[in-house]
DNA sequence: CGCGCGCTTGATCGATCTCAAAGGTGGTGG
DNA sequence: CCACCACCTTTGAGATCGATCAAGCGCGCG
């Protein structure tokens, strides 16, 4: 057990998930890539969009977005990710970022090297697997989010937003339905779902008056979750269970 | 050299272009997969949502579309595909189809083993590297389509998709800017735009008008290529060069 | 020749945006 | 401990973009 266990332990818990196969020997592996913990402030910049980033980041602690900027200024955020994600396996094999990766909230960054992973993916299958899968769930995800963006009215798209938080962060312990705290702002739930803040406090609105969510601060209790994820047209299969 | 060469043809010329380490013997492993070709009609559909495929597929010769259904019965095309694309690399390492894959004309289909490719690519590394990586512009993509339906306007979004198709099908011989054939109805085009028909209809209109394109019948001409992809905000910096 | 599907256009409606301003809240420094 | 500041949330009024409803048109195909 080397020192850097406790820094990858979340990783090695999801991999382990992703591909079944995943021996000791892999886990010893992972622990021995080189890598740097950070600390980094609410609203830091991880990797911008066209740059050519030579570690892949790993978020440890803490809450994070990815987002794209449109000719006009608008932002779009197109994922959400919570401790223990892999935040941009895509440069593992593309070179140029083609959108912004920024922290949320106040977060806990681990940096591995970009080269050093790739010869260990090449070298262990079941890693590779662990990894494929990962950024397949991801391309899953984004398609979710393309028909949630495209196809739903505001309040259901906000709602189906928030039910993919709350599934997420419920399979990796950081809340229930009943408990989660939201570490995101009107704003960003916004930029997430294609909307103006002031839309957005509006359909929370209404979805509280309709005795769905309680709210208090970033606090939201879902009243009855059978019935929100109805509401939001939500159905977890698109997780591919990585909500386990 | 197999007679299975010329339906890999497509393929091997876009796993070259995504892994230069790509060798012969890669490729005779490819051509040595177990493999049926299949003629099908416009608007059959390929994959089904909710099933477990045991093949994946391959677009030899026409156009196909995948998409989701909504609740409420609407549908979000969320990528378009044209010969040479392989349609649902992402079967391989998840079970169960998350959405649909249509053919939008008639179409030639080669359907691989998925049990024999994973094989495959777990011994051939460069096999490997070039698929992951189609996979990652495949997930690229779909960010930049969050970005579209989520901040565009109708006008520009339709643009877009356009630039996007047109750089695409240039890549491949497929069409140039001056002489594109759009295979995809408007109805198709306002399911992948998150639009109605009859606004893409107006769209179109408009973007003759100001002479951006000509339109007769689904033959499109685009009079600047520049100023289009201005007009649409359209940086190709998303398709990894996949268009090369 | 007729049928069906996709295209086109007009008129009206409504969801969401925009603009504007006031009220909270938490963090920071004096 | 208080005061201030930045940022976030909330609410109202009016404008707009795109949806909806409805009808005719045209072309390709059987």
């Amino acid at each position: 057990m080397s020192s850097a266990a406790p820094l990858f332990a979340s990783l090695i818990r999801k991999l382990r998930l992703l591909a079944p196969t995943l021996n000791e020997e892999d886990e010893d592996a992972l622990l021995a890539l080189p890598h740097r913990l950070e600390h980094v402030r609410a609203r830091s910049y991880l990797v911008r969009e066209g740059t050519i980033p030579d570690e892949c980041c790993l978020l440890i602690e803490g809450y994070a977005a990815r987002s794209k900027l449109a000719f006009d200024g608008g932002r779009q955020i197109v994922s959400f990710h919570i401790a223990g994600d892999i935040l941009d396996i895509q440069h593992l094999f593309l070179e140029r970022a083609d959108h912004d990766i920024q922290a949320i909230t106040d977060a806990a960054i681990l940096w591995i090297s970009k080269a050093e992973l790739r010869k260990l993916v090449l070298r262990r299958p079941a890693i590779s697997v662990a990894l494929w899968r990962d950024s397949l769930i991801d391309a899953s995800i984004f398609r979710e989010w393309v028909l949630n963006v495209g196809r739903r009215d505001a309040r259901t798209r906000i709602a189906h937003m928030l039910c993919e938080f709350i599934a997420r962060c419920e399979a990796v312990g950081l809340g229930t339905p009943q408990r989660m705290n939201l570490p995101f702002s009107q704003e960003e739930i916004a930029d997430a779902t294609g909307l103006t803040p002031v839309h957005v406090n509006r359909m929370l609105r209404e979805l509280s008056e309709e005795g769905l969510i309680t709210r208090s601060g970033r606090a939201l209790e879902v009243q009855n979750w059978d019935r929100f994820q109805r509401v939001a047209g939500f159905n977890q299969a698109y997780l591919h269970a990585a909500a386990a």
